[in-house]
DNA sequence: CGGATTTGACCAGCGC
DNA sequence: GCGCTGGTCAAATCCG
């Protein structure tokens, strides 16, 4: 990872002489300093993340080609029992066709909420007791943006209450919170083109910058980030299960390590 | 007050 | 046809 290093030069106190006789004033530098010094921080871990965001992103296009290769070869494997099992009942056409996915998110036992955090928008719109489990199952829309496809469903597993199943129906028509807030941010739109185009862009002082301070006036800002990191993570390692050879009898259980607020 | 959540009602599919 | 089950709707309620 190659950390952008930033030298502000704030130079916000032009009208004060080289002399320290104010100590208000050096209360003011040493904050202004620190301040500073927190930013950079933040922008060290900002670069990082998106580092990590596009390798991963990477690593998704290279599987999802490695699986289209694999699919359209002549031992054209069985499909996935896996997924169909996880997807209550749905006829094999529908499952071809609709891309339905199903994660495995450790959480605390004692949270009833159901929430999973992936760095999307969702609308619960319905709860249901099924027959199979006591706890109940939770619908979700994508209401990030309108007419998205996706849903979620998400119920608490039957063998551990302290790991919940959620499956995803469709593919979203729209970026993540995460893609957005880093988009939203490109002013010229010739350069954010060029940085879209950019599989491992080096990103340029102004852009981290700017997502820091876009992303710092997001209070849940840290539990979106790393639940979008792990989304991330949970999709990689969903497709590398599903590619020949790896039939995913056993399904990964992802756990955000490393994320613990 | 508007958006999100809750929850009972309703509907469709399936097996008997 | 009937009952069971999962999925969705929509009115009521909650909450910021």
């Amino acid at each position: 990872m190659v950390a952008t290093s930033v030298t502000i030069d704030l130079n916000l106190n032009p009208l004060s002489t080289t002399d320290h006789d104010n100590p208000v004033d050096d209360d003011i530098v040493l904050d202004l300093n620190k301040k500073s010094k927190e930013n950079k921080k933040l922008k060290e871990l900002l670069t990082f993340v998106w580092d990590n965001y596009n390798s991963l992103q990477t690593d998704v296009k290279k599987l999802l080609q490695e699986k289209e290769e694999s699919e359209s070869s002549p031992k054209k494997r069985k499909f996935d029992d896996t997924v169909q099992q996880s997807s209550w009942k749905m006829p094999k056409e529908d499952l071809r066709s609709s891309g339905i996915k199903r994660v495995y998110v450790k959480i605390d036992p004692s949270d009833k909420s159901l929430v999973v955090k992936d760095g999307y928008q969702w609308r619960k719109y319905g709860q249901k007791v099924t027959r199979d489990n006591p706890s109940p199952r939770a619908y979700y829309r994508c209401s990030f943006a309108p007419g998205c496809p996706v849903k979620k469903k998400v119920q608490r597993s039957v063998e551990d209450d302290g790991v919940v199943i959620a499956t995803y129906e469709g593919e979203h028509n729209h970026r993540s919170t995460m893609q957005e807030a880093a988009y939203a941010l490109g002013d010229d739109h010739e350069v954010s083109t060029n940085r879209r185009s950019n599989n491992s862009p080096k990103l340029d002082e102004v852009l981290v910058e700017q997502m820091a301070k876009y992303l710092c006036k997001d209070p849940s800002f840290t539990s979106e980030l790393a639940a979008a990191i792990f989304a991330k993570i949970s999709e990689v390692d969903f497709l590398k299960e599903s590619l020949p050879g790896s039939c995913g009898e056993n399904e990964a259980l992802h756990k955000p390590h490393g994320f613990d607020d």
